[in-house]
DNA sequence: ATGCCTACCAACCGATCGGTCAGTTAGATT
DNA sequence: AATCTAACTGACCGATCGGTTGGTAGGCAT
């Protein structure tokens, strides 16, 4: 914990083991799930004994949950650096689909993390102060988007839009290995251009237009 | 397996071993995935021994595999009885959603199954004869669609469209439960409003019109 | 120098894991 | 009546699980 002289020389070169532990318990988790990772796995993988990850973990849980809430926060903290202001509705849309796709591949492992909790049946976010924070994420994107709720047409509201954005970013993701192999069958375009035409959907729909008599 | 007097009787009061190990295992890896549960756990559920298990499934990973197939060909049953003749656009979008979502529910245990794989990395699905069916599946979907395209403005692929409406209603179920809490902050509507809210959002967009001069 | 604290480890614990095996039962086949 | 086979069970196997214990090494305050 304290940083030594030679401690801190380490450093500057290589993680602390604790940095480690929580960085490959990240990796693991994410690619097989809470009970598909063993604390020995997480050990080697960190270079350490099993004995101590237990001495920084009470438990397998707690170094799960502490791993899950980690990334609960860098979703805000990246919130935080995404600026909007005096941006219209088809902009802000773009920057706010864009931003939230460049985070969900810059942070794979905690993606997946979340998303493997949303499928749980009793998942572990519900009753864990992880929830609040995924609350509030949610609660701030919907905001971004109220400030421009007049420029939508009546009927759609800014939660909605916002549930829209996230879920087609976050089911993109989590299908991405798959779109490859469905795009030879579905011609599904390649990332950006599929962003484009999601967007372009969003804002005008695919109805085509009847012109009015 | 082979109905006696007596065995037959009993098959119309309750279910063969073998179909109640099938469709507790299904359960069970729903809620907790393939290494959250045990053998034994599943045995036990089914009213049978363990041992009993390995007689019809020579490993565990035969088992979920099977149960995984199952719920792929369930979903091509019902996807056989879906009939669209005769319908445009706004129609077929409509009716498509509504049944995608009402299947989704029909066998929540088998959806999160997917839905599960989807999220691990080395997906079982990938590497198995299950994953065509996947496929198959939503080409069918796609064609559905391909047949009205003439009716989306351009620029728009069915495909797209076919995901987006498969996305939006797989995402929704996954995040069910989070659903009633994050409508507390973000003012989300309950289930059928806010699919009706969707499917005017797909055909006409979110932006209000700005009429021609 | 002494005592104290944190980081770290080898060895160990009881429980449970996936899987095996020998043996029983009962209906079908000959 | 003898044989075969599928369905089923209890007891058991080695391996691994999460977690504990006793102890070492070293920086640091007294």
């Amino acid at each position: 914990m304290v940083p030594t002289l030679l401690a801190s020389a380490y450093e500057i070169s290589e993680k602390s083991a604790l940095t480690r532990i929580l960085l490959e318990a990240e990796a693991l988790f994410a690619q097989r799930g809470f009970d598909g990772v063993s604390i020995n796995e997480v050990a080697l993988a960190a270079g350490v004994c099993k004995a101590n990850v237990f001495h920084h973990f009470a438990t397998k849980q707690e170094l799960y949950e502490r791993v899950l809430s980690q990334s609960c926060e860098a979703f805000a903290r990246s919130l935080d650096a995404l600026e909007l202001k005096e941006q219209g509705l088809a902009a802000r849309l773009r920057r706010l689909m864009d931003w939230h796709n460049a985070f969900l591949y810059q942070r794979p492992h905690g993606t997946r993390l979340i998303l493997r909790e949303l499928t749980g049946s009793p998942t572990v976010l519900e009753s864990s102060p992880v929830f609040p924070l995924i609350q509030h994420n949610f609660d701030r994107v919907v905001a971004l988007l109220s400030e421009v709720s007049d420029e939508m047409r009546p009927g759609i509201s800014p939660a909605v839009v916002a549930k829209v954005v996230l879920s087609l970013n976050l089911f993109g993701f989590q299908t991405e290995r798959l779109n490859e192999k469905l795009a030879v069958s579905g011609a599904l375009a390649m990332r950006p251009e599929l962003q484009r035409q999601l967007l372009d959907l969003l804002l005008h729909g695919m109805q085509a237009q009847q012109l009015p008599p």
